[in-house]
DNA sequence: TATAATTAGATTGTAAGCAATTTAATTTAC
DNA sequence: GTAAATTAAATTGCTTACAATCTAATTATA
């Protein structure tokens, strides 16, 4: 077999496309579950933080998430009209949109809390497997540092 | 510290968020580099099969990549509104779309060369750990069966 | 061999993602 | 105390993603 300075352009020698298929496989594979409650995926992870903080602005749920306010603004416009969330200005400082989550909100949660386990059932891998991925990703993220 | 069967849903015991916050991470860190040749990072890895392979079809396109035509048919049209690639329908059998990289997007091939290495740069993994992730993620897209 | 079924791409509609810009509120500097 | 700088969201414009549907070509079958 030959050697070219080309082959570091073949995919099946890149990390990022391997992860950019995979983020967008699993994606998939939570949709039947999230069809069943009415959320795409970043719907879905926007919940997560609320169904925990309870309240939290653009600012923080852009920092918790890796998205920003182009992307939050109309999705959260969106959660409102289904009634899943209230947008109202901060009154210690109007820049700040405060999202909190609704009774209706909170009540979702009871439909979601299946969901984890059902993916995993879904998923191949070994706990430890599971375990380095895990830290591999976060130390990508830049977060490995706690 | 308490449990709860919510714990389940905190972002940060999902192994999804981190795979779909990275992948997003990662291909920003890629755009700098592609702004230079003029590509998204989609555009690129349709570049990189056809680099490869010269000539292929829509299908076998999206079936390398995990894309479908839905994405991939706009996205042709773009590289071939550039003049990187041609589109033609195979004489064999008319419902295929041959896609052949140009002479142009051959030379862009040159361009492109560095751009693995520079943003190899930008990780901080190790070389065991992007063994690992590398071998995961194959894993979990179901080619780890060689 | 007509017709039914299948296949490959294209199209349509919806929802992200994100860079760049804009607007309004607040803070800093002078 | 006011002008300048900063900050938080919203807006705009462009490019994916992808489900669902449609169209045309090919293959299978009655």
């Amino acid at each position: 077999m030959e050697f070219s300075k080309y082959d570091v352009l073949k995919l099946q020698n890149q990390l990022c496309f391997p992860l950019y298929a995979c983020s967008r496989e699993i994606v998939k594979r939570y949709k039947p579950y999230l069809d069943k409650i009415d959320l795409t995926y970043t719907q879905y992870i926007v919940m997560m933080v609320l169904w925990e903080k309870k309240q939290v602005n653009v600012k923080e749920l852009g920092e918790a998430l890796y998205l920003d306010s182009g992307t939050l603004t109309p999705l959260l416009k969106k959660l409102e009209s289904k009634g899943l969330v209230s947008r109202t200005r901060s009154e210690k400082d109007e820049r700040n949109l405060v999202v909190s989550i609704t009774e209706k909100g909170e009540n979702l949660k009871d439909e979601a809390v299946d969901i984890p386990l059902q993916i995993a059932g879904c998923t191949n891998l070994t706990a430890e497997e599971g375990m380095q991925l895990y830290s591999i990703l976060y130390k990508i993220l830049g977060k490995e540092e706690t």
